[in-house]
RNA sequence: GGAGAAAUGGCAGAGUGGUCGAAUGCACCAGUCUUGAAAACUGGCGAGGGUCACACCUCCGGGGGUUCGAAUCCCUCUUUCUCCGCCA
């Protein structure tokens, strides 16, 4: 969330920059500056009652001391209005102050200069394109008949095992699942990520670390016996990690990765475009997350872009780069880098990969501090991106690598699945 | 799951109704000394709100209560430790 303070100083270009979201952000923000205003004045009202009552107290407590009981009690009698005023003026502070941070919660990121206008990812900037697109022979297949074909990931199983969505992989499918894993966690821990094995649930604070609560708990699965989350993401316990942290600036960059099970209950989503692997709610992700001083977050996107890029690459998988427009731009962020890989018998692009920077949005919620060099403490920027998410990655390996007699593994998994094709 | 003990500043650890935002030690920062460092000495050293800056207000695990006044008393929740039970 936006803190106060910068939308104070900032609201007209707030309001400007956030058309890009096709939102017309004034009322809101003229709200928040009601509220703010409000709760401001009756801070001080408050503060003023608590100190004369403190006051009081202490004279109280001496006159009892140095035997003036009498002089005392009638203190006494003149503590109980203030009290009163205390009660009822606390009581409206509380009130402003949750009307103001419910507004808060509703504002979006400010989106960067860079993002373009528009509705729908279709208004989406292409930044790049590369990789060499496959030729495929005639019965080429898509990826779930490729599956079935060389009996490698069961969806049928998993339907009786769960429900729709939770795919059993098998023998060379489950070993390639691995082999993908592995291969992901050593690039990044090559590129300087600290590895981190997190937990899959997590508690109401952290949803609301990372935003999921309080508007997307429909997303998250919940284990409401122990009031516990199912993470749809590492974002939100790799990141929680930071929560009400007040690091030294001299630990900056801070970059992690980790790999989880990622659990979305994608209520609403249906149809031909979420066969097979497409959409799902369990799928594999490795994850890399960053801290950084907010005078260098951007170059540290742009060194999550090209990291990205080089896996990609390595895999010799034909993938385009599109900046996210206002309209296609989550919540959080301030903008968005989205990785699609063509996949080449579904002829559609296929999103694998999505790195923002969130600025310090979400830090502000978090309390994600650094101690500057004035010694003060200033709010740090995080961003994050998957690297990479395995579903879509791997329809994409199994349609594009896709031979008449089997299935070549890419050159730098061989070493991780120990075989070179599947047939 | 049962029984008991505990939760205080970066860490350790005092503090059981007022003068306590909190002793002391360590760590850290700055200065003196030194060619430099160490040691020694001097000073500083939690966070949020508020202010031009002060003042002032809030926070001693979270929430609630008693009281003129709560780190200190009461209730409740959470977490940690010890013992028992269960267990990959």
């Amino acid at each position: 969330m936006l803190q106060v303070s910068y939308i104070r100083e900032n609201s007209e270009d707030i309001v400007k920059r956030m058309t890009v979201r096709n939102i017309d952000a004034q009322p809101i923000i003229d709200a928040v500056l009601t509220f703010d205003e409000q709760r401001r004045k009756l801070q001080t009202t408050l503060d003023a009652t608590k100190a004369e009552m403190n006051t009081l107290s202490k004279e109280i407590g001496n006159l009892f001391k140095s035997g003036q009981a009498e002089k005392a009690n009638e203190l006494k009698n003149k503590t109980s209005e203030l009290k009163e005023t205390i009660k009822t003026v606390e009581q409206q502070l509380n009130e402003k102050a949750d009307a103001l941070n419910e507004l808060l919660y509703k504002i979006p990121n400010v989106p960067n200069l860079l993002v373009p206008t528009g509705n729908s990812d279709e208004d989406n900037l292409e930044t790049l394109r590369d990789g060499k697109m496959p030729q495929l022979h005639d019965s080429a297949l898509p990826h779930w008949e490729l599956a079935k074909k060389y009996n490698i990931i069961d969806f049928e199983l998993g339907n009786k095992i769960t429900g729709a969505g939770f795919p059993v992989y098998k023998g060379k499918g489950a070993r390639l699942q691995r082999a993908l894993i592995a291969y992901f966690l050593d690039k990044n821990t090559e590129a300087g990520y600290t590895e981190y094995q997190l937990p899959h649930l997590v508690n109401e604070a952290s949803g609301f670390g990372t935003g999921q609560l309080p508007d997307k708990e429909g997303q998250m699965y919940h284990v409401m016996e122990d009031n516990l989350y199912l993470i749809p993401t590492a974002e939100v316990p790799g990141t929680n990690i930071f929560r009400d942290v007040i690091l030294s600036e001299n630990e900056l960059p801070i970059g992690i990765t980790g790999y989880t099970p990622c659990f979305r209950r994608e209520a609403g989503s249906y149809g031909a475009h979420v066969r097979g692997l497409n959409r799902l709610h369990q799928f594999d992700k490795v994850e890399i997350i960053r801290v950084e001083h907010p005078s260098k977050s951007y170059e540290a996107l742009d060194s999550m872009v090209a990291h990205v890029q080089d896996i990609l690459k390595e895999l010799e998988l034909p993938y385009r780069i599109l900046r996210l427009c206002g309209g296609d731009l989550t919540f959080a962020s301030a903008l968005t880098y989205d990785f699609e890989v063509f996949s080449a018998a579904q002829e559609r692009w296929l999103e694998v990969s999505s790195v923002s920077n969130f600025e310090s949005f979400q830090s502000n919620r978090l309390k994600l501090r650094f101690k500057n060099s004035d010694g003060k403490n200033e709010l740090a920027h995080t961003l994050n991106g998957s690297s990479l998410a395995l579903p879509r990655i791997l329809a994409s390996i199994l349609e594009n690598y896709q031979t008449e007699d089997g299935i070549k593994v890419p050159e730098v998994l061989i070493p991780y699945t120990g075989f070179d094709k599947i047939s």
